[in-house]
DNA sequence: TGGCTCAATATTGTATACGATCTTGCCAAC
DNA sequence: GTTGGCAAGATCGTATACAATATTGAGCCA
């Protein structure tokens, strides 16, 4: 695992630097409102603030990190008013996309899938409960990937990610297992290449989703008093 | 117009100059396949080229300009493929988005709307065919704006810019008027308040949108003799 | 004359240096 | 004791310098 994550580093860049930020952000190991400070990142990646810059900036685009100026970078932390927006545009885009892949699905995009999944569940049982949700978000990311809908696949991946910073600072429910239950059906909805149920299965997955977090409009106050000590 | 443009460069920044660059595009004073030299761009607006080239990044995640390593940076030249996703994407978020616009729309926003349409007229009186262009896909952004979704808006804010890249690469029919005639209707749909004419409407909007480009599988050869004269 | 190698040039990739801005802690004044 | 300002430190924003890579043209050989 240590071998694993110095090899990802020798691969570095400034995509690669972002991509390994965006996946400690996505596994919950760097948390919302953590500092990124350009000398520190630069630190541990052996390279300078420019190409930390470039990373960061690409995060920042992402919405998963905001850029004040002259202050820093920070992991993002989205609010209420933003969670509704990410999973309203993730309704228009994931139902109809879940259709398009059962329509189109081949046997080696289902083996994939189930492999996914198993994935998922070995890391919820070596008890690394954030890799299995980064597992769970790129199950949605890869039946974009099947309907062959690459533009789409951005979009939801990005989605995806800022769900994940979403969970982060609104998770009330627990609903792990629920998760992998709903990611079931689907496949069997995919094997079964019914798109009507796959578009319908999704757009109630999402809606699970949704009622598992509290939403409640409290935390837009916290902005007055500077980050209302999120940060 | 020149003083214009003066004004616009002292705003600068890297998003300063995102957004000319990108503006610049959009209106088709930029083609597909430009090159964008870090130097004469930051010549141009009077900055190094650290500012340039975060300028270039954003445009770059944005998809409207490709990053070749070692040769620089160029207007992005959309593929059919990547094309027919633009669209298919854009099918999925704006009608509906068009029908939550419609049933939360105010005067305000309504007369906003208005203006828009007469800017653009005013553009092609004016022989700006690429600023009634920009103005065009502006009117779908704003859409997103009036439904209240920022996210869905920053979404099709991207579609619409690489939509004009498309459109400068496979326009094939002359629909100027045909495009105005759209944005009428809409309008009258969000007047009357109705979500359903409206998601109709701009569904059959894309349709014809898409109807006129000529999407026909050549320009996958020209990669080979690099970019095919494009560039 | 045609093709190949290699050097010269131009452009990008990265690091570092300097200036600007913000934070923070101290001290004085009320 | 609290508040205000000021100075020292830290961090970011930008410019510049140098290294790496790709392109181009000339010269050489077949």
């Amino acid at each position: 695992m240590m071998m694993e994550k110095m090899a990802q580093m020798r691969e570095a860049g400034a995509q690669g630097i972002a991509d390994q930020l965006a996946m400690a952000i996505h596994e919950h190991r760097l948390s919302p409102g953590a500092k990124l400070s350009e000398d520190e990142v630069g630190e541990v990646f052996g390279v300078s603030r420019t190409v930390v810059r470039a990373a960061l900036q690409i995060l920042a685009h992402d919405k998963l990190v905001d850029l004040k100026r002259n202050r820093g970078a920070f992991v993002a932390q989205p609010s209420v008013r933003e969670a509704r927006e990410v999973f309203e545009a993730r309704a228009l885009l994931e139902p109809r996309t879940a259709r398009s892949a059962a329509e189109r699905i081949t046997p080696d995009d289902l083996s994939g899938l189930t492999r996914h999944i198993e994935a998922e569940h070995a890391a919820l049982a070596a008890d690394e409960p954030g890799r299995a949700l980064f597992l769970s978000g790129q199950f949605h990311v890869e039946i974009a990937r099947i309907a062959d809908q690459d533009t789409i696949a951005a979009f939801i991946g990005q989605l995806v990610a800022r769900s994940s910073l979403i969970i982060a600072l609104y998770w009330h429910r627990r609903a792990a297992l629920c998760e992998s239950h709903a990611h079931h059906a689907l496949i069997d909805a995919f094997a079964a290449g019914d798109g009507d149920l796959a578009e319908e299965l999704m757009k109630s997955h999402l809606v699970d989703l949704v009622t598992s977090l509290d939403l409640r409009n409290r935390t837009s106050a916290p902005t007055t008093l500077r980050e209302a000590l999120g940060q």
